[in-house]
DNA sequence: CGTGGACTTGATTTGAGTCAAAGGAGGTGG
DNA sequence: CCACCTCCTTTGACTCAAATCAAGTCCACG
């Protein structure tokens, strides 16, 4: 536990030719970057780091040296305290910069672990660095989107602190429909690569909880659920037992 | 609760001079600035914006025009969902810097109320802006403030997460406790400004049993409490019971 | 001095946790 | 390729921690 384990390095290259719909690529662009500065950025992008299912992308405490895009793959966010509990912060999809909250550290603060086969492309934190120093779009986009975990942390916390079980469950839902959708995937047809357990954990649950919950809806024909695919039948109704989807905004 | 109201500034002044122990100045000094720096950013201040007890600093969705350290007081954070449903986020007090979250989208994110008469300095949103970009101390002290904020609120997921209702408390009352000696005042000895049910929306707990938990560790004699005065007879049970504050850090 | 909010305490209810059993999926090695 | 094993998931029965409901006290403030 106490050693740390490197991403696993499959021979990055630096030339965008390789890395096709390249994660960090997608991540820049609302931050608008004009023609030279994106090329700066490409410049020091190391593309496409793999990382295979229950691998470590890093633990807290580890030193930072590079921040990752997730290309493809799903990649978990927990904390652990000195009791053993832990709680799963977030999971992260294609096109998510994981790592944001230990780049002024210097250190990660949290564990990450690959949910599936996936694939990363980093920048090197002293150039992250110096990159934002000279790209005022690119440190505005930073703040943006730090504040934008900030604010989805807050959310988090609305929901563990005052939302029933089965609310929980269809805003969960809702937060994977909606990434969903955000890729160009259906948003009422979708996987869940996460295990029930690691829902219960996310959510402030326990297993059989997420699974009755689950098996409800099921039984209400409000989601068709069979294993880990899901079919949302009544997109409207799940929104109505979340409560507040449409001010609430993404929460994964 | 549409129309936003404005903090009620009271003749600001940009002396230092007026500013005794400005909160400001001093959430700059772990950034380390350099005396010219810190002659630059003294430069800005807008000192002494006072504050009346319930009165409201801004609405989530209001104009970032201000960033705000707390002088002297306390501030409380909050959001709200559409159901009405309130999550308090938590708690600031002097020496803090309330409103990154909101930094890069330039509106704010959260409500933010004074718990007590409050004193804030404030510093206009573009020229924090400017000083980022200038002074790369300033910039990585924004950057891990950010990130220190994002672990807070994971700290507080596993809380809610995972967490009994009395080791919720204990770790509460750690944390004023914490808060009160790295402001040199006793760390046993204090006074909690909120309310059972504040305290208790914060935990994700009801009042009743907030209330319940500090009868039990008062008749336990790990604390005294008489309303708002609470004295820590027993820190170290305490910690026991809060069960992972040595690793933890502040959650407040 | 009276009124409303804050707090405490007790009795009761209930939503989610715990414990237990069994079916199913996926991966591994013979 | 199949058998086995492990982990995941579902479902039922029971328990329990915290919520709810209710009553009464204590202040602070107009």
């Amino acid at each position: 536990m106490s050693t740390v384990c490197p991403v696993n390095v499959s021979r990055p290259t630096r030339s965008t030719d390789g890395c096709p719909n390249c994660g960090f690529i997608a991540w820049c662009l609302p931050a608008n970057l004009t023609a030279h500065e994106s090329k700066q950025v490409h410049e020091r992008i190391r593309h496409r780091h793999l990382i295979k299912r229950n691998e470590r992308l890093y633990y807290a405490g580890a030193a930072l040296t590079s921040l990752f895009v997730i290309n493809s793959g799903f990649v978990r966010t927990s904390i652990t305290n000195s009791d053993g509990r832990e709680q799963i912060t977030g999971f992260s999809m294609a096109g998510e910069l994981v790592g944001m909250e230990g780049f002024g550290m210097g250190k990660h603060l949290c564990d990450r672990v690959a949910l599936e086969d996936s694939s990363l492309c980093g920048i090197a934190y002293t150039d992250f660095e110096q990159l934002t120093r000279d790209i005022p779009a690119l440190r505005h986009h930073v703040y943006r989107e730090m504040g934008a975990e900030i604010a989805r942390s807050h959310r988090i916390m609305l929901l563990l602190g005052s939302m029933h079980a089965e609310e929980r469950v269809a805003m969960f839902l809702l937060n994977v429909s909606g990434q969903a959708s955000a890729l160009g995937y259906s948003k009422t047809h979708f996987r869940v690569s996460m295990t029930r357990k690691d829902i219960g954990n996310y959510l402030g649950l326990k297993l059989e909880t997420v699974s009755r919950a689950f098996s409800h809806f099921n039984n209400t024909q409000l989601i068709a659920i069979n294993g880990k695919d899901v079919e949302i039948e009544n997109l409207v109704q799940l929104r109505q037992i979340a409560g507040d989807y449409g001010t609430c905004g993404p929460c994964l």
